[in-house]
DNA sequence: GAGTTCACTCGCACACTGTACGAGAATCCT
DNA sequence: AGGATTCTCGTACAGTGTGCGAGTGAACTC
């Protein structure tokens, strides 16, 4: 009766010489970020740490434990404020903010969204402080899960796509007019694709995007506000 | 000057005769279907066409290739409805249910929203008919786009862990009763989740997980369609 | 001090992956 | 008929996760 989370099992009892686990999931994390997820095998990780490969399944049951657990590293980074202060607006909107740089900065941790699940500490303090901010707001029973889902939804569903584009056009920079061509071509059946293309929205995909997930913050924050007054 | 995606290169010339590309392509998603991502080799794939492994990589350049073949399929079963007729908030609600459905039909797509860009003529025909409903909505300029990618991004958001959860805890069906326990242990230290826990949130997943599709789809569209009035 | 136990390391082996290569077969064009 | 083109596939290579079991060292017991 085992699960296949590595929280939903019991840890390997203690006993600090030697490596750590700690020490390992930062190496992974360290050479995820460098390599990205495909560059990430256990013979790397361990003669970077200067280890057999299969050593390390001492500390770590298979792989995706240790995934889980850089996984639930990433989650450590978020910072959410107190909702008490600044009101929940302003915290939730710093906290999706927050969340979203972290993927950002470890764009492989967009693809372990969709394929582990998120119950590490880390990510149980991120959503109990979201959590708590919809109740200063207001919700009460099962209406803060609800919205709890719903912002985190938005958050990764507008960041996974993000690092995705980076990933698959970024391997090797192209000439933005060369890349926006080929794109024109692809949507050339597609009326309102093939404006959406002729926009300046290729300018400065930077700042387009950074406007793109404020607009759709905001209304988020509207949508749930509307929630509670009627 | 080759891009990563298929959709991006010129296509092979033609040729009828032997195999065909959408046939392979059929097969791999029947496999996907059964088999999940890790399920699809070109091994297996090749034997269940009766052809050798190696034959496939005169269709298809590489796997990535094929996934985005078949990932574009997937995108070819949501459907969308023409928004003069029943008002846009209806079409736009429609529309994201089905994109819903349709990956949950189709698990292994949830992986890989965040590791293909969505190029393929499936993809553009459905985000076509998005960005029409929200100009039929009054929305112009960049904020169509916007609002395209806000709901697009709510969506996918919102599927994906729900696909990430059953796939982990559905491979071996576990004891609800423990499951929960489990979960319980794990959410001790968090006051707020711990409560979420203890709600009947989990008797019947599967309609609390619709009603809070529906809640936060309900607050989007109120928060996108407050972008318009104001 | 001797012996035993336990925490840890790691080389080897296995089954499996994607795919480059190049030789062969089949088909079509002239 | 001959040549070109399209298609098939066996072999091979480098790489993967990880099970196994033998080995090492330190700590604890008698």
């Amino acid at each position: 009766m085992q699960f296949t989370s590595v929280w939903l099992r019991e840890p390997r009892r203690s006993g600090s010489p030697g490596r750590s686990r700690d020490e390992i999931v930062g190496a992974a994390v360290e050479l995820l970020d460098r390599e990205g997820l495909d560059g990430l095998s256990m013979r790397k990780l361990g003669a970077k740490l200067g280890a057999g490969a299969t050593s390390l399944y001492w500390y770590v049951a298979t792989k995706d434990e240790l995934l889980e657990l850089a996984y639930d590293q990433v989650w450590g980074e978020m910072t959410a404020h107190d909702p008490d202060g600044v009101g929940w607006r302003d915290a939730v909107s710093a906290l999706a903010h927050s969340m979203r740089q972290v993927i950002l900065r470890h764009p492989w941790s967009a693809d372990l969204i969709g394929r582990l699940p998120a119950l590490g500490p880390n990510a149980m303090r991120v959503s109990d402080a979201m959590r708590r901010m919809f109740k200063v707001a207001g919700f009460t029973g099962t209406t803060v899960d609800f919205a709890t889902a719903t912002l985190t939804a938005y958050v990764f569903g507008m960041t996974i796509p993000e690092v995705a584009w980076d990933t698959t056009m970024g391997e090797a920079q192209h000439d933005p007019d060369e890349l926006r061509a080929a794109v024109r071509k692809v949507a050339a059946d597609y009326p309102e694709m093939l404006e959406s293309v002729e926009m300046d929205a290729y300018e400065d995909p930077r700042t387009v995007r950074e406007l793109c997930f404020d607009f759709g913050l905001l209304s988020m924050l509207d949508g749930l506000e509307r929630r509670l007054t009627t």
